[in-house]
DNA sequence: GCGACAG
DNA sequence: ATCTTGTCGC
């Protein structure tokens, strides 16, 4: 199947049709070996366009390696179940500019705690070949105990009898968030591999960058370029 | 038919 | 996700 049909089915019964295709590709397996270069990445919208950051990391130090950001129109609706066709292109393009390939990529959203496993999580680490971990901050699909209410507790989220990932109280007291493997991981190495990116925060720290760096491109576009010569006092 | 429903 | 002001609590 080709790229271009995957990033962009023309209608949602083209894109479950998609969802499918892929799903035959997923392969969850242990991780080998600790990840070395983590790649964080997020969108926020306008009307018309989907802003994508991507933030490299070191891993497990989280030293910030790289940035990058893509801006295209949007081209699919939100509709629960079919994120990846809103966000997906975006993210996809930009994690293409990284000088370096990410051995995990985090996504701000589900893996195979999907009604089909095609959560974006999955979809971009099966497109990418890449492994990949899921964190949302609410639930789609999916059955759990609520976790005790202080920080680091964690219950098993189950699907259709399958374990799809775990929902854990990052801190206490805050509604939790939903760890599942996207691809190439095990739902305990996607748990792991959260916890060590939390730093105390709700959702893990290359996460927040990653957010942070996509509400700034909406506030300073490129193209919107400070000229040289105007107002600048060296001249 | 009813309720649920990532970002 | 985005819109959108003040406000409750540590």
């Amino acid at each position: 199947m080709k790229l271009e049909q995957i990033l962009y089915p023309e209608n949602v019964d083209l894109a479950r049709r998609v969802q499918v295709h892929l799903l035959k590709k997923l392969k969850l397996r242990p991780l080998t070996e600790s990840p070395r270069l983590l790649a964080a990445v997020d969108a926020a919208f306008t009307e018309e366009l989907v802003l994508a950051a991507v933030c490299l990391f070191s891993f497990p130090e989280l030293e910030l390696l790289e940035e990058q950001t893509g801006i295209e129109p949007v081209r699919f609706p939100y509709i629960p179940g079919f994120l990846s066709f809103r966000e997906g292109p975006a993210i996809y393009h930009t994690l293409q500019k990284l000088s370096r390939k990410p051995d995990l990529l985090l996504v701000d959203g589900q893996g195979i705690a999907h009604p089909r496993r095609l959560g974006i999580a999955t979809f971009l680490g099966i497109i990418l070949d890449t492994p990949s971990v899921g964190c949302a901050k609410s639930h789609l699909v999916g059955e759990f105990r609520m976790p005790a209410r202080s920080g680091g507790s964690c219950c098993r989220l189950t699907h259709r009898g399958q374990l799809v990932g775990y929902v854990l109280r990052s801190r206490t007291a805050v509604r939790p968030i939903f760890v599942s493997p996207g691809h190439l991981v095990s739902p305990r190495d996607a748990l792991n591999l959260v916890r060590k990116g939390l730093r105390g925060f709700r959702v893990p720290e290359p996460l927040r960058r990653a957010h942070h760096l996509t509400q700034n491109l909406k506030l300073s576009p490129p193209g919107n370029k400070p000229c040289r010569n105007k107002n600048s006092g060296h001249n």
